[in-house]
DNA sequence: CTGAAAGCGCTTACAG
DNA sequence: CTGAAAGCGCTTACAG
C-alpha cells in the first residue's frame, strides 16, 4: 500500500500473482499484442496503482539503449530570446512524447561542443537538436553526422541533415508588403548590416527587394550597422544628419529598430508621422518601444516544437530544410490606412 | 584500433590482459587504493585509448544509482534574461563537474510541474535545481522535500532546503547610495509596485530607505505600476503631469526605467540633467537606454552556478538562505560628480 | 495465454 | 595485487 522503498517490476508481478514477464507486457502497452488475459492485465494495473509503481528508467535504458531525453547543444542559451523560447517550445513537444531535455551550452567554444556532443552521446540522447542564435550556415560536427540529429535556426549546405530555418525570405516579402500596404511613398531604406555566412540579413533584404519589386520599387539604400542598439543609433543618427529623410525605414532586428528610434527623435522626426518603421524577430523589445513597432518575427517556439517533433515522430526525419512561416507582430509604426471607402456588400 | 561497433569494459580488460574488475578500478579512479600494478593500469588505459572506450553510462547508472546529471526546473524558462543566463551559469558549473543539466518548464503550471518532478526523480537526477522567475516566497513541492534540491531566486520559509536568492535588501541600499553619491537634493521616488509573496521589490524598497535613513533622508512617494514597460510608462505620465518634480527616480527594474525613460522624455525632462534615474536587475535593456541606466544587477549566472556547485560538492548542501551581492552596472543616468578637488597623495 | 531464462554493461563486496 | 561472481531492474526472444 505504501511506496515504501520503491517496489520494482517483480514486486508488481508478485503482487498480481503474474511472472515479470506478463507485467512487462502490460507496462509497455504490448498487452493485447501478446494476448494477455484481461484479468491479469487488471491485477497488474492494479498492483502497479497500490504499490505507486514507477519503472527504473536506467534499467530500462540499459535494456533498451533508448532514454527518453533529447540533447539540445545551442551556442548561447544565454543570448535570451532566442534559444529560451526555443526551449520552451522544444520542452513542451519533449514532455508530451515522455521525454525530457538535456541541454549544453557552448559558449561558441569548439572544445565545450566536442565535449557535450560526446557526452550526451555517451548518455544515449535519443536525439540531438543543434542550435545557433544566429541564423547562419554552419559546419555540422563530425560527431553529429553519426548521431539522430536536426538542425535548428541553422543549416549545412553539405549535410543531408534536416534543418528547421525562419523563412527569412518571405519575412522580408512580409516587411515590404507593410509599407506598401500604408501606401509610403517616400523612399525605402535598410538599417543593418548583412554578414557572410549569416542568412538572416541577406534573406530578409533580399524578401524586401522582391517584393518591392513587384511594384517597381526597391531598397533605396542600406544604412549598414552591426544589430545592436548602440551601433543603430549612431549609424542612423550620423545618416540622418547628412539630410536623408526616408519614408521608411526597415530594420533588420528590434534592436536596431531601438537605435532608430532612438535617432529619430532626436532629429525630431515622428514615428509614423515622418518616417513608417517596421523590424524584425518579433521580440519583447519590440512591443516595449513607443509607438510598438511592427516587427516580422521568428518563429522561436514553432522553430523548437518542430524541431523535437522530427526527431521523436518516427519517420518523420526527412533531409533538407524546412522553413517555417514568420508571423507578423502589430504596432503603431506605420500610419493606419485611411477607411476604405465603402464596404463591398457580403 | 578503429572504435568499430562500441567497444565495453569487457574488451577493454581482454586487450588489456586484466579481468573486468581491475580495469573498472582504473577508469574509476580507484587504482592507487585498490593497489593496482603500474604497468596493469599502464596496459588499461593503453586499451582504452586505443579502443575509444566510452563507459556506458546507462549501465553506471543502474549500478550505482546516480546518472551525473542536475534538473532544472522552472516555471519560465523563456522569460529570457534571468533564467536562461541562469543556466548558463548552471550548466557551466555542472559540465565542470562531468554533470549534465535535464530542463523542464512548467509554465506556471502545477500539473505540469508535479509531472516533471516524477519524471526527474524517475531519471534519478542527482540533485534538483527549484528556479522561480520572479525572487518570492513559496511552498515547496512535496515531492521536492524528498530530494537533494536547492532553491534558486525563491525560498520556502517552512522549508530547510538550501536557498539561494540575490541580496536585494543590499541591492536597495547601493540603489540609494547610487543617488547619494552623485548628490543628488531634489526628492527621491520609487516607481514600481511591490506585491506580496515577492520579496524582489519590497527588499528592495526597505534597502532603499534603510540607506536613506543613514543621511536623514527618505523616499518620498512610491509610484505604484506593474514592472512593465508600457504600465510604467503611463504611471509615470500620469504622475508627471499633476506636476510632480523628483530629482531621483529610482526604478524597481529595467522595464520599469524604460517606461520612465519614455514619460521623462515627454515631459521634456533631462536625464540626468533634470531628473537622476536608478534602476535594478542588470539586463541588456539597462544598457540600451539613452543615456545608459545605472542598474543593480541580479547576480544570474553566480545564482546558477552557485546553486550547482552546492548541490554537487559533496558535504556543501547546508540549510539556510544564502544571499548573493547584487553589483552594479554602471551608466550615465545620474550627474557625473564634480571631479574631487584634490587626490590625496597615495 | 504465460513463464523461466538470458542478458543489457557496468561496479563492488568477497576471497585469495 | 587480482579475479570470479553476483546483481542493479528491466525487456524480450523462446518455449510451451
Amino acid at each position: 500500500m505504501s511506496p515504501r522503498s520503491k517496489a520494482k517490476l517483480s514486486d508488481v508481478a508478485t503482487r498480481a500473482g503474474v511472472s515479470a514477464t506478463t507485467a512487462s507486457y502490460v507496462l509497455t502497452g504490448r498487452a493485447t499484442e501478446m494476448r494477455i488475459s484481461e484479468s491479469a492485465e487488471q491485477r497488474v494495473r492494479q498492483a502497479v496503482a497500490e504499490l505507486g509503481y514507477r519503472p527504473n528508467r536506467s534499467a530500462q535504458n540499459l535494456r533498451t539503449s533508448r532514454t527518453s531525453t533529447v540533447g539540445v547543444i545551442s551556442d548561447f542559451v544565454a543570448s535570451g530570446h532566442f534559444s529560451s523560447q526555443m526551449l520552451a517550445g522544444a520542452s513542451e513537444a519533449a514532455l508530451q512524447r515522455d521525454h525530457l531535455l538535456v541541454i549544453g551550452e557552448t559558449s561558441g567554444d569548439a572544445e565545450v561542443e566536442r565535449l557535450l556532443i560526446e557526452e550526451m552521446i555517451d548518455r544515449q540522447v535519443d536525439g540531438i537538436l543543434y542550435v545557433t542564435r544566429t541564423g547562419m550556415e554552419i559546419q555540422v560536427p563530425e560527431k553529429l553526422a553519426e548521431t539522430r540529429t536536426v538542425l535548428v535556426n541553422c543549416f549545412d549546405p553539405d549535410s543531408p541533415l534536416p534543418a528547421f530555418v525562419p523563412d527569412e525570405f518571405g519575412g522580408g516579402r512580409t516587411a515590404a508588403s507593410v509599407l506598401l500596404d500604408a501606401d509610403v511613398t517616400g523612399d525605402i531604406h535598410v538599417v543593418g548590416e548583412t554578414p557572410p555566412h549569416t542568412f538572416a540579413g541577406p534573406q530578409r533584404l533580399a524578401g524586401i527587394n522582391d517584393r518591392l519589386a513587384e511594384v517597381g520599387r526597391s531598397v533605396t539604400s542600406v544604412v549598414p550597422c552591426p544589430w545592436a542598439v548602440e551601433a543603430a543609433y549612431e549609424a542612423t543618427h550620423a545618416w540622418l544628419a547628412t539630410g536623408a529623410r526616408p519614408g521608411g525605414l526597415i530594420c533588420l532586428n528590434d534592436r536596431v529598430a531601438m537605435g532608430v528610434y532612438q535617432a529619430l527623435a532626436e532629429h525630431g522626426l515622428d514615428i509614423p508621422g515622418d518616417v513608417s518603421v517596421v523590424s524584425f524577430d518579433g521580440t519583447e523589445l519590440a512591443t516595449w518601444l513607443r509607438p510598438r513597432v511592427i516587427s516580422v518575427a521568428l518563429p522561436f517556439v514553432e522553430l523548437g516544437a518542430r524541431a523535437v517533433q522530427s526527431l521523436l515522430e518516427p519517420g518523420a526525419l526527412a533531409p533538407g530544410v524546412v522553413r517555417l512561416p514568420m508571423p507578423l507582430m502589430p504596432g503603431g509604426s506605420v500610419p493606419a490606412l485611411p477607411p476604405t471607402k465603402e464596404q463591398p456588400h457580403v
